[in-house]
RNA sequence: GGGCUCGUAGCUCAGCAUGGACAGAGCGAACGCCUCCUAAGCGUUAGGUCGAGGGUUCGAAUCCCUCCGGGCCCGCCA
């Protein structure tokens, strides 16, 4: 909390300085300086007066500079124009220090947490993936993304829902159906194979080669499909049963990664529940969907589309289009529509929480709402885009009564030409290729996993000869997941990611690995140290450059999580969590830490190391990465 | 054809919302640093017409326009 006291008072003696000179208010911009040697913080008032002014920059600075008097006690140690014409302020480091590490010392477990959500409700969709094939690293980037918003959310006190949905009526599950009813495939995989894995290497690419040659099995899948949506008979039955032992073994994948949700919603139940008819009535009253009696679209329900081609939501044959289901789902999300659904226990999750299911009938096994959330975020990949924009638009016309549709896009994941050509695939002269589960052309997060893990494995061995097995799978675990949670989160949403097995082997520079190295190094001096941490240790002893520069990336953890918040951005915090790392390594490198000789400077060191630990924790935890104690 | 998006060092990317002080990291390359808290670390050097051109501005990687190049989306499929 310290750095933005810093800031609110250094933005509070230039308001001040501006008003007592007689100028009228205006915004300015307080920020850090490109460089250290222009101090801690530095303000541009100067420049955005100038021109109303009809002064220079300079001369306004040298103006305001006079009425700019730090208080004794404040953040603020002193203020100084630069001839470039800022004004640059340089920070009580004593003050700073001692504040900062006392605040976190105090409460570990909290520091850095900050209030922006005031409890309202986000909802959060992620995940979805069809249950008929395992995860492929293409879902890893919308699951790590999506369970690090729940967790950016959950530490700015936000009430948080986590929504995984189940499209258990959909084509794809028809397709490996298909395969096993009338294709003659094996409902158990060989050499106990992954189930998932299984049916998505196996079934799902082998029924779709052979829709090719086979005209009659494709028009099966039409049949299987309806079937399946009817939802009564002997198929409907085994392709419930499929669906779920491909679901939870997903699971097991999405849980390994360290994700959670709180509900998964079948979309058969919200097929069966009439939700659709329900939200078609509401478009039919407020006059968003059409009828069209006649052109292209003669005999169907509409809806237009700002600057595009009205959408068919309902075809002439009377049956709902794809996105047509995807609006009574987005509204039961908002609460636009009474909830049709039970809620019945599906299994206890790693973090001890429990999972729930929809269910039609019958009585809730809680009192929970899942729904009706202030904010609801879909995570869907940027494909989507478009479809979603219209959803947003029809909920608004609906009246949202000030709750949120947002849809929360990323660039898709491909392989690079390398991985490509070592799956035997050969794509030209393209530097990357798109994955597709129909086609085969995808790498499976399980294996992405076990070769961190392997990599990991004898990493971790080398260093700690002694460690058990069990201790170093344990590590080698963690460390595997932070290397692709940390790859999948640190880069911009709009950007691809090209996805290379040899380069996210990489352990070392701005990688996960590197993050929790830091950690560990900060935990071994602790312990090797055999001192209890005092947090009123003398603070202002530390003054070493390397120091200072810590504290002060310790001091802004709480601005990071407000601004990851607000931009929906887990890419900030991992950024944050990189130079809070650099910036202990550097510490390590020059200031000695256990060597020291002067009491008071080792115990107000080790505190500094401690409140280390305590901030990157807990920006590590809020990326889903475990804070390794040994490595 | 229309829409969205990306283009910054050999490679992968920050920075762009809210324009400002010599454009930053990592990888890769070369060379250093473990009698000292784990070298999964740290440092030095080399490497940049910020895709191109125009405009706005005292000032543009950042805002606007045009163009070029890559990706995606535009179905009574899902």
């Amino acid at each position: 909390m310290t750095f933005r006291v810093l800031i609110e008072q250094v933005r509070a003696l230039v308001a001040s300085a501006v008003e007592s000179a007689g100028y009228p208010k205006l915004d300015f911009d307080v920020s850090e300086p490109p460089r250290k040697e222009f101090g801690d913080l530095t303000c541009n008032v100067a420049f955005q007066m100038s021109k109303q002014a009809k002064k220079a920059p300079q001369k306004i600075a040298g103006e305001l500079i006079e009425r700019i008097k730090p208080q004794q006690d404040s953040f603020v140690l002193s203020a100084e124009p630069h001839p470039a014409g800022y004004i640059n302020f340089r920070a009580n480091y004593a003050k700073l220090s001692t504040t900062t590490l006392a605040q976190v010392l105090k409460n570990p477990d909290s520091y850095g947490y900050y209030d922006s959500g005031k409890g309202s409700h986000v909802i959060i969709e992620h995940t979805s993936v069809n249950p008929n094939k395992a995860l492929h690293v293409g879902h890893m980037r919308n699951v790590i993304l999506g369970d690090a918003l729940y967790r950016i959310m959950k530490a700015t006190n936000h009430r948080t829902t986590v929504l995984n949905y189940v499209d258990d009526s959909g084509l794809q599950v028809a397709d490996i159906v298909v395969g096993f009813k009338f294709a003659g495939m094996k409902t158990e995989p060989p050499g106990g194979k992954k189930f998932d894995q299984y049916c998505g290497d196996e079934v799902y690419v082998k029924i779709n080669e052979m829709y090719e040659k086979d005209k009659e099995l494709a028009e099966m899948r039409k049949l299987v499909l309806k079937e399946i949506e009817e939802g009564k008979s002997e198929i409907a039955r085994f392709a419930a049963n499929i669906t779920m032992r491909v679901l939870q073994e997903q699971l097991k994948t999405c849980w390994r990664m360290k994700a959670r949700y709180d509900l998964l919603n079948f979309e058969s139940h919200i097929v069966v529940s009439k939700l659709w008819s329900r939200a078609f009535e509401l478009l039919k009253k407020n006059n968003i969907a059409r009828f069209e009696a006649e052109g292209k679209n003669k005999g169907c329900w509409v809806i237009e589309a700002q600057g595009e081609e009205d959408k068919v939501i309902v075809r002439s044959d009377g049956t709902a289009t794809y996105i047509a289901k995807d609006i009574p789902y987005a509204a039961w999300k908002l609460g636009l529509v009474d909830d049709p659904f039970s809620y019945a226990k599906y299994q206890n999750q790693w973090d001890d929480s429990m999972l729930y299911r929809t269910t039609l009938g019958g009585e809730s096994a809680t009192d929970r709402k899942f729904n009706g959330g202030d904010r609801v975020t879909t995570i869907i990949d940027s494909r989507q885009a478009r479809l979603q924009r219209i959803i947003s638009q029809v909920l608004s016309q609906m009246g949202t009564s000030g709750r949120e549709y947002l849809h929360l896009g990323y660039e898709a994941v491909t392989l690079s030409s390398a991985t490509a050509k070592s799956m035997g695939i050969d794509i030209g002269e393209r530097e990357s290729t798109h994955m597709s589960g129909r086609k085969g052309i995808y790498v499976n997060a399980d294996y992405v996993l076990d070769t961190l893990h392997a990599k990991a494995y004898e990493e971790v061995k080398t260093r700690n000869p002694e460690f058990s097995e069990q201790q170093l799978n344990a590590i080698a675990e963690e460390i595997a997941i932070s290397a692709i949670r940390y790859n999948m989160v640190r880069q911009d949403l709009d950007k691809m990611i090209t996805f290379d097995v040899k380069e996210s082997l990489s352990l070392e520079g701005d990688t996960g690995p590197y993050l929790q190295y830091a950690y560990a190094r900060s935990q071994r001096i602790l312990e090797k140290s055999g001192r209890q941490v005092d947090s009123k240790a003398r603070f202002e002893l530390l003054t070493h450059e390397s120091e200072v520069a810590l504290i002060k990336e310790i001091a802004k953890l709480d601005l990071v999580f407000e601004d990851a918040a607000r931009s929906l951005s887990p890419k900030s915090l991992a950024r944050y969590a990189y130079s809070l790392a650099t910036a202990f390594n550097l510490f390590y490198e020059k200031v000695p830490v256990l060597k020291e000789e002067n009491a008071g400077v080792l115990m107000a060191r080790l505190a500094l190391v401690s409140a280390f630990g305590v901030a990157l924790k807990n920006a590590l935890t809020t990326l889903g990465i475990t804070a390794l104690e040994r490595m």
